[in-house]
Parts: C-alpha cells; structure tokens; sequence
DNA sequence: CTGAAAGCGCTAACAA
DNA sequence: TTGTTAGCGCTTTCAG
C-alpha cells in the first residue's frame, strides 16, 4: 500500500493472512451467507480499523451498478419551503443509509437536464424531483435511463408525484379571512401573487374561487393578481390596487413568502390603522412573519464572498492554517 | 449493448467502427494529445448521440482517483444563511464543472464523523467544512486521507478557514444602536443568545464588549446572556430578564434569527408603547424581520411527510403515475 | 493517427 | 469455512 493512498481490501487481506473476498465479504455486512469464522472476522475488522479502512464506493459502485446515491433537483436551497424539503431529504436518505445529492438550479430547464445527465453520469439510485420547469424532459430521460424517480410540489402526469393540496389549503385560508371579517368585506378579497402557468398558483386560485363560491360571493376574474412570485412584482402589483381602489382591499390573500415581502414593503408607507382595515392571509409559514413593527439594524453577513474566498483555498490546493475574515454588511432601518 | 443498461464506449466503438480508446479520447476532451482525425471524431460523437450516452463517471473515478465529487458539511439546511450557503456553494460547483455533494449533520459530532468517511469513501475531491462542531477531529481525518478541505463559519486553527468577522459585525452593530439611542440608554443594554462555548459567539460578545467600552461604559459581565441559539431559551432569559428590570432593557443585541423569533414571541405580550422603548438590534438578516405586526393565519406545508410519502414511492420503485396530495397545515393567529 | 491491453478496488460465482 | 478469478466501464501507456 503506497502511503498517500487509502488503504484496500488487499491491504487488509495480506495484513490478516486472508484473502480479498473474505475481507469484503467480512466488511460489508454480506457475511450472512459466507459463514465466516468469528476469529477471522475479527482479526480481519481488527486489521481494518488499525489501517484506518474505508471502502472505496465508487469500485462498489462499478460493480454492483449501486451507487448508494440518491439525488434531489431542486429550484433553490435558499427559500424556507425548499430548505425544509432538503432538511427532509437528507434524513431520510441518512435512515436508507444513503448518500443525498440536492442540486439546485434555478427554475432553469437547461440546468435541470444538465444536473439529471450529470447525476446518471453518477447512477443514482433514486431522484426526487423538486418543482422542475422541464418535468416532463425530465421523467423522459429518467425513464429511458432507468432511474426511479418522482416529483414532488410541482407534479408530472406520467409518473409518481406528491404536491401540498394547493386548492384545499387555499379554500381554507380564504374561509378563515371570510370568516374573520365577517359581512363587511362584502366582495373585497384579493388574491395576489403567483404564475397562472404553473401549476400550484393555478391549483391555488381555484381554492380562492371555490371559496368565495362556497361564501356565496361571484369569482370575478379580476379578483386575482397573478403578478408572479418576486417581491418587487407584488409590490407593485398591490401598489397598483391601491391606486385602483384608493386604499387597501378588505382582504387579501397572498401567494408565497416572496409576495409576502413586497406586501410589507408597500404597507410600511402606509399608516397602522389603514393595515389594521385589511385582512391578510399567506400561503407559506415563516416564524418571523409574526407580530414585528420594530425598525432596528441588522447584519447580514456575505455568503458568496466567503464561498469565493473559501474555494480560492481549495483550488490553491492551500493546506496552510490561515484564516480570512470577511467583514458583514451593517443594514440599517428605513429610518421611519 | 443490453437495453436495459446504459451504452458504454464499448458499445460506441463497435457502432463507429473504433476502438474504445480512440472513443474515450474523443468524448472526454482529452483529445488534443492524441490528434485524431476530425471525420473519426464526428463520427463518434454522432453515434454516442444517438445512443444516448453519457459516461459512467464511477468508472472514471475508479480510474484515475478523481470523483468529481465537491462536498459540504454543515449544521442545517432549513436556516437562511447555511441556505446561502448551499446556495452559493452549489453554483460555484456547477461553474467548476462539479458535483456538488451536501451534508447537514445536526451538528452532531457523529453525524459530522460519519459523513465525512462517507464522503472519503466517495473520493470527494474536495470538502467545505462549515459550522462544525469536530472540526479538529475532521480536519484530521481530511489530512490524513489526503482530501484538500476548508473551514467556513467554525473555524479549525490546523487548517485554512473563512469565517464573518463576528467581532466586528457586532461592534459595528452595537454602536449603531448606542448611537441612535443617544445618552438615555445609560449602560442599559444586553446581549442575547449564543454560546459561549462556540467560537463565533465569543467573538461576537467581544465585539460587544469593545463596543462598550469605546462608547465610555463598563463591560458589565452580566449583560451578556449566553442562553443558546434556540428559541424557546432566548424566549426565557428575555422573560427573566424583563422580570428582574421590571421592564425591557433601553438596548438589546440579539444573536441570531433564532433568538429573534424568542424575542418577538416574548414582545408579542407586552404593549406597543413598552416595546418602543427598547432599542434592538439582530446578528443575521431576514427580509421579513421588517415591519410586521399584523394577526393572520397562515399555511404551513408539511415537508416531512411529503417527503415520507415520496420516499414509499422510491421504495416501491413505483412507476405507476399517481398524484398524492398532502393537505397543508392552517395556522391561525394568536387572537390577539 | 489508432488499437491492444492492463488495471483502478470491489463483488460474486465457482472451486477447493 | 475460505480462496481464485473474472469482470464492472473507463483511462492510459505503449505498440502499431
């Protein structure tokens, strides 16, 4: 065995006076059928701690076509709902005793087929696919290649998928708000946020109108603001409203944390008591979107700089101690 | 080529009428060496096309002890900045032309243990170690099986590291509040959360405390409370300390969103006009921490169990296409 | 310019 | 109960 190398079952093999594949078969559990001599196990376990063993899976993996692999696409890491699912996902593969693969890529078909190719290239033993633009492609080139699959929050009709019950969920929302408000709100409620072309915003909408039906109201169309998910497009799309109406809706339902933040965004011009006249509702749950008027500072520190920074050193191949400090951002408060 | 498995150069070479070494050059780039004819080469890349080949990466590795693989070990996914994180790590991966590989491990020391041996037994080309709780442990276990790594966030004095510069986030942060609170704030202001145990809590509480005493005021010991990142624990040791004021301190740092959300629960109680008296300020950024004090219910998606659910399918190596939908959670506001 | 052949570390028949 | 051996798919000398 070289030195800089890691250790192999040959090493082990000679080190123990055994052979190869009684070693293999005493270091990964397959010894059930084998029949291996309790003292030879463990000389040859003795052996394998002693060196420092580890095995190699990429070789396991060429020859049992395994890979212990599982993969998940997904649009980003940086968006709670996503975060939680990773989260999810990286337990559960620990339980399978398996490998997580999360690959983000941005709501970008290009770079879904790119990180599937890629994660074949790996034989994957199983992916889950998280709200893909290009799932269909995707379910195609995973089913010619074999790999079992399913989708989950944004499905495929031509394979296993799981997704939130958007139109329940919504229904149920916009009841409670109906409920709150009482008669007053008269046929005032909105519905902001959203792409009509994906599937869960549509699955939503249809919540929010079996609602107002179920609420005797009329589903007028123009009800739903469809801005899509970004903060500024919200902002603009409530600013828009309330330039319409000439205050704020009786009640509005919004789509996503994002539209979320562009809601507050506009209202933080607006006066207490005109919010206090409105009856908000959110699809999505975050803790701090709890009870919070306080103007403060805040420090927000640079990921993407101390990734550069961190794969400067990786790629210099540094092994030399060092340590680079980057400096967080002071962010101060809309002084109000 | 047998249908079922993936086509290999082998197969290639035959269909081109070449060898398998004149495919394996042509494929992988490393063609400039050799000067291969151009119609050869075409031909090549033609017939890999129409097979659907994409090379069987376990193989290469196995060849020449490069995986490909670049992995991350860190606390958590669901937190916004290790979100960032990932976020940021899994695009410089992708413009590397690696397979980014990312492990949350609780901050566990055996969960952190065991996925780096796993990652080893990956042939991890490279490892970004962040937030660490064994960071000595790991840095030798990187050492010795040759694997160049970094330290982000939890920084290991054996090896390179990147982390905020925490000390002089908070001075920064507490002078800003020092400052707009102006003289009335006396010595009355508190550090909340963290642990003092890790190290970017103390660096933090020193930056605190530099603060204090530039500003002219006794470092009183006691004004730090280290109670922990979690929420419930800043949620007490605010309770407490307002019990022994009998009233909100005039300054409060808070060390994490974490601890915020503690806060914000505990201010939930208290009147609009107490809360105005305190200055605060938070160590991490959330865009929602913004102006908030409205009462909504909110959805809450289940994570877990949509995933568990998709997890069967896998299991099953279901194929059937089926559509599982997960009734979100309604989470109602504190009638207030 | 191209092909033959060895071998990366492991598993799984098949022998012994 | 254990050892021998033939590959898994790829890269890479070394010959042609």
């Amino acid at each position: 065995m070289n030195d800089l190398s890691k250790p192999t079952i040959y090493d082990i093999a000679t080190k123990a006076a055994a052979s190869p594949s009684t070693v293999s078969a005493v270091l990964n559990g397959s010894w059930k059928k084998r029949r291996i001599g309790a003292e030879t196990a463990d000389r040859i376990r003795q052996v394998a701690r002693e060196l420092g063993y580890s095995a190699n899976i990429q070789a396991r993996a060429l020859r049992t076509t395994k890979s212990g692999i599982v993969g998940m696409i997904l649009p980003q890491h940086d968006n709670s709902f996503f975060a939680s699912l990773s989260q999810a996902f990286t337990e559960a593969s620990r339980e399978r005793g398996a490998m997580p693969a999360i690959i983000s890529t941005r709501r970008d078909r290009d770079q879904e087929v790119d990180s599937l190719w890629n994660l074949i290239g790996y034989s994957v033993d199983a992916l889950m696919i998280v709200g893909a633009k290009a799932h269909d492609e995707l379910h195609e080139i995973c089913r010619d290649a074999n790999v079992p699959h399913v989708f989950v929050d944004q499905p495929c009709n031509a394979a296993p998928s799981v997704v939130s019950d958007n139109a329940a969920g919504v229904e149920e929302l916009t009841l409670a708000i109906l409920d709150r408000a009482g008669a007053e709100i008269g046929e005032e409620i909105y519905f902001l946020g959203g792409d009509s072309h994906l599937y869960a915003s549509r699955k939503r909408i249809e919540g929010f109108q079996a609602a107002l039906r179920q609420a005797g109201l009329p589903a007028i169309e123009d009800r739903v603001l469809a801005c899509g998910y970004s903060r500024t497009a919200s902002f603009y799309s409530l600013q828009d409203l309330y330039g319409r109406l000439g205050r704020l809706p009786k009640g509005l339902i919004i789509n996503s944390m994002g539209c979320f933040e562009g809601t507050l965004e506009f209202l933080s011009e607006l006066p207490e008591q005109e919010i206090a006249m409105c009856h908000f509702g959110v699809w999505d749950y975050d803790p701090i979107a709890a009870l919070c008027r306080i103007s403060m500072p805040m420090i927000r520190q640079k990921a993407e700089v101390m990734i550069r920074k961190a794969f400067v050193h990786l790629d210099a191949r540094d092994t030399a101690p060092s340590l680079t400090k980057i400096k967080p951002e002071l962010i101060l408060p809309r002084t109000l």
